[in-house]
DNA sequence: ATAATTCCTTAAGTTCACTTGAGGTCAAAG
DNA sequence: CTTTGACCTCAAGTGAACTTAAGGAATTAT
């Protein structure tokens, strides 16, 4: 069964983004796309999808973790692909959070250069250690939540 | 064997850094504290780790992963615990890493903007995905570079 | 002396975004 | 019609930074 017009098959789309085949059936246990399959169970993507994934590839770029891309792609009506307009409504959302990112990093660097020469690094006094920011989702796993250490340190 | 003047338990070490146990043990499977042990086996560490620890807490926050950290450390004379001098040294390595990221990100944004209202979404035009900027350690496990996907998309 | 903590080790689980491999089926080309 | 290549499905591995659990041993408090 060759494929139709519109339908590609897994190794085209492959070639079509760059991205692997297994990242593909990856991308699709993940929901962020859903070919059909033939009678025989081979995989048809849409044309369309080549967009679609070249979206995905983007958005993980712009570092959002593939959950949040599927929540993006699936806001759109019909889970459609997005095009031009909705591309316009997402950006405005991906760019507070790229400025929220940025925000954080000067942040953090005006603690550094506040520290430098203080050299405390005692962790009730040194600014760039309070944990009561929550920027804290760096780095992936379970994380311990530090709790309200009293007393002096060393 | 109560522990001695200048040395403490894990326990305390724990309280005094707000990490879990389970996270002091794996530092120093990761060879950034080096406890002592008492003849019956439990680890004694000295006062210093806690500051020692608090670097590590810092320099995580700053987004450096344990092994780069671990490096920092060791290329301290014998390993010390950092001081104020040692700090500012270090420190302005950390800094020029933050501007970096920092750039990285704007760069970032500034093509975002650009590309809202074009919607092209197609990786052999837009400039939001060009995998020449070697911008790509956000995530982990391996990756697959990009081939020259030449022809239109779409 | 006994109960309650604290400490120990080792092994396996967690998350994310995939890859790699084994073993088998299907389709396009010679 | 057979070979080659594309495709399929599991299962398990990767790396970072830990956590959780199981099953003991040692220390501290009563």
């Amino acid at each position: 069964m060759p494929p139709r017009r519109n339908e590609i098959t897994i190794g085209a789309l492959a070639a079509r983004t760059g991205l692997a085949h297994s990242a593909i059936r990856y991308y699709e246990e993940e929901g962020l796309v859903q070919p059909e399959r033939t009678a025989t169970g081979q995989r048809r993507f849409l044309r369309s999808d080549i967009r679609r994934l070249s979206f995905v590839m983007i958005a993980q770029k712009l570092g959002f973790p593939l959950a949040r891309i599927r929540k993006l792609l699936t806001a759109l009506p019909d889970g459609r692909t997005p095009n031009a307009r909705d591309w316009a409504k997402i950006s405005a959302e991906i760019r507070s959070d790229l400025d929220a990112r940025i925000a954080e990093l000067e942040a953090l660097r005006d603690k550094l250069d506040g520290c430098v020469g203080c050299g405390c690094l005692s962790l009730d006094k040194c600014a760039l250690y309070n944990p009561d920011d929550s920027a804290r989702k760096l780095g992936n796993g379970p994380r311990y939540l530090m709790g309200d250490s009293s007393a002096d340190i060393d």
